[in-house]
DNA sequence: TTTTTTTACGCAAACCTTTGTGCAAACAAA
DNA sequence: TTTGTTTGCACAAAGGTTTGCGTAAAAAAA
C-alpha cells in the first residue's frame, strides 16, 4: 500500500559507493570527482530521486510550513487574506496550513495545538471574536516561535501585526455621508470586544465630533453578526421618532441584510436612507443600489503578514523587534451613499 | 532565536535513566514499573513535553497532512469546499495544506511539487481549467499516494472522485424554465474542455430534446469566464432576431454579470428574460431579482473528498478500488425564473 | 543452594539526510 | 626515498523517537 521512498542508500547501493558520496555528488561538494558526480546525477535523474523531506525537516528542525488560523474560511475577506498569504508563502518556499476557528475560542485552542503538533515554523492568526484569554498564543511566543496577528489582535502580546486603519476608514465613511448632506447618521457596530469594531465606532464618533454634531446614542446599535441581530438593530433604528437618514455598518453582512430589510419596509436607498459599509465582496457591484464601501486591503494584508513572518524567521540578530504594519482602507463611492443623484 | 525543543534525552538525563525508559513510560509500556512511570509522567507534564513531530513523521513516514489544490481560494464555492475538507480532516487528526493553481496548469505543477516536498500523505485536487496533461498527477498515483478529484476530474486517471450530478442539475434547471413557459432558452456554457461544463451543456440539451424542442445553436454561447467574455455572449444572444426568453448560465459569475448587462439594456427580469444559474454564494439573496440557482453541495463535497482519502489511506487490503461519489445539486427557486409572478 | 522465571530496564538499530573528520592513494616536490 | 599536498571517498555522529532483543537483578521454584 504505502510506497517505498527512494533513498540515498538505494542510489549508493546501485552505484556501489557510499551514501556520503551520493549526497555530496548531488550537492556539488568539491571533494567528488567529475566522473562520479555525473554518474550519480544521471541515476538520480533517471530514478527521479528527491531527498526525504521529513528527514530534512528533522535535520534542520524546520518544516517550512506556516500555520494560519482564520475565524472563517468561506468569508470573502478572509479568503482574500488567505490568497495573499498563500502566494507570498509559496513564492518564498513555504507551505501553508489553514485552519478555521469558527469564531470559537475553544476550537481556536484546538487548532493551535493541532498545528503545533505538525511542527509549523510560525503562526499567523486573526483571533476569534470570542477570544479573551490569550495564554495559548502567549505560549507560542514564549517558545520563541514567530506569531503574527492580522485583522484582529490583542494589545497584550508583544508581537508583529498587520492591521487596517479602521479609525481612519470609519472617519472617511462618516465624513463622506456628512458631505452628502446626511444629518442623522446611524452606526451599526460589531461585537463590543472586537478591536476593529471599537476602532470603527471611534472613527465614526470622532468624525461627528469634528463636524460639531452631537452624538446620539440612539443612533448607535451593536450587532452580534446574525440575521436576527441585524433585524433587531434595524427595528430599533427605524422605530425612532427621529429616524436616521444614513446607516454606516460595521461590515458587509450587516450592510446587505439591513439594506434588504430597509427596502422591504418601503424606504428608498439612497434617497430616504443612505448606506455605507466596510466590505470586500466583489458582489457589491451586483446588488441594487451598488453599495458604497470602505474597502479593506485583504490580499495585501495577507502579503504583509507573511512578509513579517519571513522577516522574523530570517532575523539573525539576537532580538527581533515586533513591528506593526498599518494598511489604509479605501473609500469606494457607489450609488448607495449619494443622496443627490450624480450624473 | 530558534528555541530548543525538549527531548526524551533531556527527560532521561534529569531522571538519571535511559531514553528508552522514558519513551516507554510515556507510552504505558508494560515493562515499566509503576514508580518509574509516575516519575516520568510527572516530569513530562511539568515540563510540558511533546514528542518531536518531525522525528515521528520520519519514523512513521507519515505526515498526517493532506494537500489540497483549488483553482482559486477566494471563490465562494471553493472556500466552502475547503471548509468541508478542513473540518473533516482536523476531526480525523490531519492537517491541511491549501494551494491555489490560479487556473494555470503551470502553477498547478509547481504547487504539486511544493506539496510533495512537504511530504503530504495524499492530495485532493480540482484541476485547473487549463490542465490537459495529467502526468504530474499520474506520477502521484504511480507512487501509490492517494489522489482524490473533486469538482473537476480527468476520466483517464483511475482514482476516487467526488463530483456533482451536473447533468441532472442542468436538466432540472432547463425543465424548470420550460415548465414556467419559457420557449427560447439560451445557455451560456463554460470552457469547452471542463468536465462539468460539458455535463451541464449536455443536461441542457437533453432536457430540450425530451420536450421535443429543437436545439438552436445560436442559443448556445461558450464563455471564458471573464467580464468581456460574458459581454460578448450577451451581445451575441441579444442581437438575435429571435431573442431568448430565458438564460441558463454555467456559473454564478456569468449569471451576475449577464443580469447586470441585460438590466442595463432595459430588459426586465424575469418578465422579459428569465435567469437561472449554477451558484453558491449566499449573496443571491441580496441581488435583484433574487437568482434562481442550482445549488452545489460544496461543503459536502469537501467532506466526501476527505472521507474518500481517509478510506484509502486506512485501507489495509492489497488493492484499493477507486470510488466515485456523486452528489446531487439542488434547484433553489427564487424570483429570477418565475415569469408569472407567484403570490 | 541452584535453577527457573519474572521484573525492570538499557543497547542499538531503524527512519534518512547532512557534514566534520579521517584515511587511504596518488602525485608532486625535496 | 621521504615528506608534503591534493584528491576521492568512507565512517560516524547528529537530529528525536520507537522497538526488538538482550540482560541484570530480584523473586520464585526446585
Amino acid at each position: 500500500m504505502s510506497y517505498k521512498q527512494l533513498t540515498l542508500k538505494d542510489l549508493a547501493k546501485q552505484l556501489n559507493t557510499s551514501i556520503t558520496t551520493v549526497s555530496r555528488a548531488l550537492k556539488g561538494h568539491y571533494s567528488i570527482s567529475e566522473s562520479m558526480r555525473t554518474k550519480v546525477l544521471e541515476l538520480a535523474k533517471q530514478l527521479d530521486f528527491h531527498p526525504n523531506p521529513m528527514a530534512l525537516n528533522l535535520l534542520k528542525s524546520r518544516s517550512f510550513t506556516i500555520g494560519v488560523i482564520v475565524p472563517e474560511i468561506a468569508h470573502h475577506f478572509y479568503s482574500m487574506v488567505m490568497e495573499g498569504i498563500e502566494e507570498t508563502a509559496v513564492a518564498a518556499g513555504y507551505n501553508v496550513m489553514f485552519c478555521a476557528s469558527k469564531e470559537s475560542s475553544e476550537k481556536e485552542e484546538d487548532v493551535v495545538n493541532a498545528l503545533l503538533q505538525s511542527r509549523i515554523d510560525g503562526l499567523l492568526i486573526a483571533p476569534s471574536k470570542e477570544t479573551i484569554n490569550y495564554t495559548h498564543l502567549q505560549n507560542i511566543v514564549n517558545k520563541g516561535m514567530p506569531l503574527i496577528f492580522f485583522d484582529r489582535h490583542s494589545a497584550d502580546l508583544r508581537v508583529s501585526k498587520v492591521l487596517v486603519n479602521d479609525y481612519e476608514g470609519a472617519m472617511q465613511a462618516t465624513n463622506h455621508l456628512l458631505e452628502n448632506g446626511c444629518k442623522r447618521i446611524a452606526h451599526i457596530a460589531g461585537p463590543k470586544k472586537l478591536s476593529n469594531s471599537i476602532q470603527r465606532l471611534h472613527g465614526y464618533k470622532d468624525a461627528l465630533k469634528n463636524s460639531r454634531i452631537k452624538i446620539d446614542k440612539d443612533l448607535i446599535a451593536h450587532c452580534n453578526l446574525t440575521k436576527e441581530g441585524v433585524a433587531d438593530c434595524i427595528e430599533k433604528l427605524l422605530s425612532l421618532k427621529n429616524k436616521p437618514d444614513a446607516i454606516f455598518t460595521y461590515n458587509s453582512f450587516i450592510a446587505f441584510e439591513s439594506m434588504l430589510l430597509v427596502k422591504r419596509k418601503g424606504y428608498k436607498i439612497p434617497s430616504d436612507i443612505c448606506f455605507i459599509g466596510f466590505a470586500n465582496e466583489p458582489v457589491i457591484s451586483y446588488i441594487e443600489p451598488q453599495l458604497t464601501t470602505v474597502l479593506l486591503p485583504a490580499y495585501e494584508m495577507g502579503q504583509e503578514a507573511t512578509k513579517l513572518f519571513l522577516e522574523q524567521i530570517n532575523c539573525k540578530t539576537e532580538k527581533y523587534e515586533p513591528k506593526t504594519v498599518t494598511l489604509q482602507a479605501k473609500l469606494i463611492v457607489k450609488e448607495s451613499s449619494l443622496k443627490k443623484k450624480a450624473k
